[in-house]
DNA sequence: TATTTATATTGCAATATTACGATTTATATT
DNA sequence: AATATAAATCGTAATATTGCAATATAAATA
């Protein structure tokens, strides 16, 4: 197989292993930590930040982007990209929750 | 290729990277959940939970103790799993910066 | 309109992940 | 000792991911 069973489960769990998995590579959590000290950048300052090709960063950048932890918008022949701050609620919800619940006990 | 360049990130984005990875499937997310509610139980008691075969589930089991998400402890002739706190706060700890970082704007 | 600049897409090879049947390991129990 | 129970490991097929060269797209500028 290799195919994961989305169908099986909830919702929500899968916005949340969308959401995690785009975090699972190191490189995009290296663009985040960048993202969040430059605040915006374009896709060109990540691929002289990132031993990486411009083609395997804009690949990451798209798969941030669709599990809404980035947004970019067009600066005429540029992409300017930022944190989309719903995003990182999201899960962050998800690990509050379960701290909370572990502190009730 | 498909092999991902860990020698280029740092020790900590490659540990956030795995924890967000372990994460990264709903059915992973789906034992997290199940582990929340009923604090401490066995592998077999997920395999009638989750619509997953033993051997399935006993390797995601696997991926979240190497994570640090949970941890396992003999119990006689089964292993009691639960949540491993520490392992939560770290990846809590990166959302937390970011949200944090994003507020002083 | 030709060129430059910035990013996205395509296509492909190497590797990783997912899922499960069959088997193995390890501890209890009879 | 034989059997039952619980979970891990092995082997393998199907699919997904990673990374990049080559190419395409799209907007600004000369």
């Amino acid at each position: 197989m290799g195919a994961t069973k989305t169908d099986h489960f909830t919702e929500q769990q899968n916005d949340l292993a969308v959401i995690a998995k785009a975090l699972g590579h190191p490189a995009r959590i290296a663009i985040m930590e960048f993202l969040l000290k430059v605040d915006t950048c374009i896709c060109g300052d990540i691929v002289n930040e990132l031993p990486l090709a411009q083609p395997t960063v804009s690949q990451h950048l798209k798969e941030l982007k669709n599990a809404g932890l980035i947004k970019g918008s067009i600066e005429g022949t540029s992409i300017c990209y930022c944190i989309n701050e719903p995003g990182i609620e999201k899960i962050k919800g998800f690990f509050q929750h379960i701290t909370e619940h572990l502190e009730k006990k």
